[in-house]
DNA sequence: CATCATTCAATTGTCGACAATTGCCATGAA
DNA sequence: TTCATGGCAATTGTCGACAATTGAATGATG
């Protein structure tokens, strides 16, 4: 009933492009598509029945996503996230969700913050079942974030956010199989952006977000330069 | 031989699509095509003597860069920034840019430093010739916050501002026929940020830089409740 | 054996035609 | 006059076929 996932797959399915364009879209962000593996048009407007026509609009619309890469006369990739893009995506996060939550700290309805309060409420009774162990990982943080960017009142921000930047996040996350490891810490972080903005303390609740983005960012990070010493020390 | 405009001309101009797209936004920005006019795709498929296919690909790109509005089985449009609109992309921008501004005092080379300090220099003298009253108005501002975006080194801040907004602020510019005024303020905070990002002072510049973007915000918002307030005074 | 030119199959780019949907306009009824 | 209804022209959506370009396999040559 909420999970911004559901909500989104509802928009315009009026025409075949845009229909592919969204089966495609989910098709890359879980890993259905391998990163980095070649699409080629006859290839797929086989697999969907459709022809070349509306899967090459499809296809452009997936490029202006950045999903995917297509060079002139060459063909198309999924997109792969090196992590250093990864971390230019976090850098991108950090401005526009500060922002985000500066504005809904400002513009936010009395009904978006209760609904606020609901995620993180179920998100608190996930944790408790899970020992706070599946918290952060998924759909779930997202559509805490989500909520905040809708309650800006900002429409080029949503699209930004929503449309665009939240879709490479989660192909990050099927791709990096981020297993994020910060459950508590985040959760905290949470209720108290949703404190300074139900007090409409918007430069505290965007430096909260910006901390909270950031430190996400860090961990990232950290982890995987963990990764890169464990496979030197293997090496040896 | 700077001016970001010839510079973004170069691109891949292999395909009929990519022609007529970056021709397409050449003329929307301009002006050319009134904002709000439709668009029709036999009208512009015979006035750029290609078939609709290669045409509707570049107007799924205009699309994705908000520079026409399409609606299934109607047509499309030429965007037209409301002032609600327009406000918004003053805020996105200040988030961005100020974003940019500190990764730009992090990362930027010596050489990157001299070419901004350059721009600056160049406005200085058409400032000095025309009483500081053609500063600000056009490229020469883009060109400076284009080289500063240049200068965070953060590949997905370089396409979001450089790529998508920027265009929509020169097309702003157009509509409201913005003769931008405050000259000698934009100019002094111009060197400002120069300074903090050459003294590698990171989030000097991203304050200043928020300031600046937001500064310019406040005038157009500014004189748009003026424009209001004259318009009804001329009513009564 | 390595290197380079040539050929060729596959993919992308482009086109024109057909089908489906929309908005408009005329017609007619209340 | 106003509103509903039906048909019509125009535009958009979709398709299949043809042309152009690419990358690789093949074979020739030093």
């Amino acid at each position: 009933m909420n999970s911004f996932v559901s909500e989104q797959v509802a928009p315009e399915v009026r025409t075949l492009a845009e229909r592919v364009f969204h089966e495609l879209q989910d098709a890359i962000v879980r890993g259905k598509l391998a990163p980095g593996s070649k699409i080629t048009e006859p290839g797929l407007s086989k697999a969907y029945g459709i022809s070349r026509g509306p899967l090459r609009e499809a296809m452009r619309r997936l490029e202006a996503h950045r999903l995917i890469e297509r060079v002139p006369h060459v063909g198309a990739r999924v997109v792969k996230l090196s992590m250093k893009e990864l971390l230019e995506l976090f850098d991108v996060r950090e401005a526009l969700e500060s922002m985000a939550a500066r504005l809904a700290a400002e513009h936010m309805t009395a009904e978006e913050i209760a609904g606020l309060r609901e995620v993180l409420s179920v998100h608190e009774r996930q944790a408790d079942l899970r020992k706070g162990e599946a918290y952060y990982q998924r759909e779930g943080d997202l559509d805490f974030h989500y909520r905040i960017v809708q309650g800006s009142h900002n429409r080029m921000l949503m699209t930004m956010l929503c449309d665009d930047l939240y879709y490479l996040v989660r192909l990050y996350r099927t791709q990096f199989s981020a297993s994020g490891t910060r459950p508590h810490r985040a959760f905290v972080e949470h209720h108290r952006i949703v404190d300074a903005i139900e007090a409409g303390d918007a430069e505290l609740a965007e430096l909260l977000m910006r901390r909270h983005v950031s430190a996400s960012r860090a961990n990232v990070a950290d982890r995987y330069a963990t990764i890169l010493q464990q496979q030197a020390e293997a090496a040896t």
